[in-house]
DNA sequence: GCCGGCTTAAACGTATACAATGAAGCCCAA
DNA sequence: TTGGGCTTCATTGTATACGTTTAAGCCGGC
């Protein structure tokens, strides 16, 4: 636990400060969905880095609510793997093993460069114009040194390059996978090199609106390949460090 | 809503009859752990059949535990897509949509072909006996006619081998797969046909013993095309029928 | 006789209270 | 002065109580 972040007011997007609204039951569901989100997005953005500690008490008073509610959405973060919820200790953003790192992209690997064929069979053009504006934006966000909106705008271009395969499990299942990789660029990527490179996307989307998803298939294998190699993931120092090992020699 | 299945009593393995245990904290997590495998296992055996309503009362006064743990737990159910959580009316067992079907298999024929190589690269001489096991027992279940217990095995089969792949973000979600695929079998399959032929499981291993992923990998395609071709798939009436549709015409 | 509104009850959604546990600080003794 | 044990506090885990909403049953009017 070397930094001591919590939960930083810039986290929290939200206008209202933490308005009672009590006793009127309102939107219900609608309003957790949108903490979820906020909390989700604070997470994805690097404004909540991995190993922050998520309080319950703290998160429900932020937010107006009781903890029985941040209890759910909690849970529902821990079960996407994006916060670690450890018995006794209470909730905080996962930090992804050098293990889960290289799992997660070995995943993305196969089933992202795998849906490319359909992607590229379904698109139409009103699709294509919608990912290049993404993409447009991404690069925008990039030179002017926005961080966050990078990030997410670019995990934002694979979710939405999934969902175009049709396949809805398939594309939850990537969704979670950007989730989880924007956290692990929080933890083994290194400043200033953000992974993706300013046009791969353009030139994937180039693929894909000629109808080539062998070529699309192959280019995605290459653009996962240069993040993955982007960040450092030498296995550090384990949260247990393993003295016999240290000491034995 | 043509069933009115409501939590039979052979639903539950766990022996204790609703023990109280009140007050006292005992085991906590693990207990919570413990109702959330019966219940996953219930349905994946389809001693609770698709559609069954699942009242938290009823759950929480079966398992003697208050209705705050059975939501936790049937929260975590439906972020599985095992159970559909309808805002004001409560839990039952997901019936899949004909769509979520194809897509499962799609997703399966993507991702447990992929993973085959890595599979027959990495597999040990005592995987492959617990793998011949299971299968071993799964036949003795379908020719005993217990149903329930070979629907669990072939899942468990097709996990376990997903798990030797080594990559644990990719096993889990295969896992995932499986539960639901048991739920499609549930809907879609035909009575008597189980879907798995009785000895794919035994060529499978065959394949990966002797190294040869790609062929294991080819092999498990064709076994996947065979379950999802043993299903009626036929877009039968719609839970709310389109009576545009059928008037109009 | 049938349709529509009202009443009642059952079930979920949320908050709050209480218990339990682990951690940190404090005091005392060596 | 330091180390160990004890006390206290902070925080999570669980249950329960209350509000809300929906569905079904009943009654009255048309």
């Amino acid at each position: 636990m070397t930094e001591h972040q919590q939960l930083p007011d810039s986290a929290v997007t939200d206008s209202e400060p933490a308005k009672p609204r009590r006793g009127k039951n309102g939107d219900g569901a609608e309003r957790h969905d949108a903490i979820y989100r906020t909390i989700s997005d604070a997470i994805i953005e690097h404004r909540l880095r991995p190993g922050a500690r998520l309080r319950e008490d703290a998160l429900a008073e932020v937010f107006g609510v009781s903890r029985t509610g941040i209890r759910k959405i909690l849970q529902r973060l821990a079960l996407e793997h994006l916060v670690t919820l450890t018995p006794r200790r209470g909730a905080s953003v996962t930090r992804p093993s050098a293990e889960e790192a290289r799992d997660v992209f070995a995943a993305r690997q196969l089933v992202e460069c795998g849906v490319m064929d359909s992607v590229a069979r379904s698109m139409t053009a009103a699709d294509v114009s919608e990912l290049r504006d993404i993409a447009l934006r991404e690069r925008t966000a990039l030179r002017a040194g926005e961080q966050s909106t990078a990030i997410k705008l670019s995990a934002e271009f694979h979710v939405r390059l999934a969902q175009l395969s049709g396949n809805a499990t398939l594309a939850e299942f990537i969704g979670r996978l950007c989730s989880r990789s924007s956290l692990i660029l929080a933890v083994y990527g290194n400043p200033g090199n953000l992974g993706c490179e300013s046009h791969d996307h353009d030139e994937l989307i180039d693929c894909l609106e000629a109808g080539k998803g062998e070529r699309a298939s192959a280019f995605m294998g290459r653009h996962l390949k240069a993040i993955e190699a982007s960040l450092s993931i030498d296995v550090e120092e384990e949260e247990t460090p393993d003295l016999h090992r240290i000491f034995s020699l």
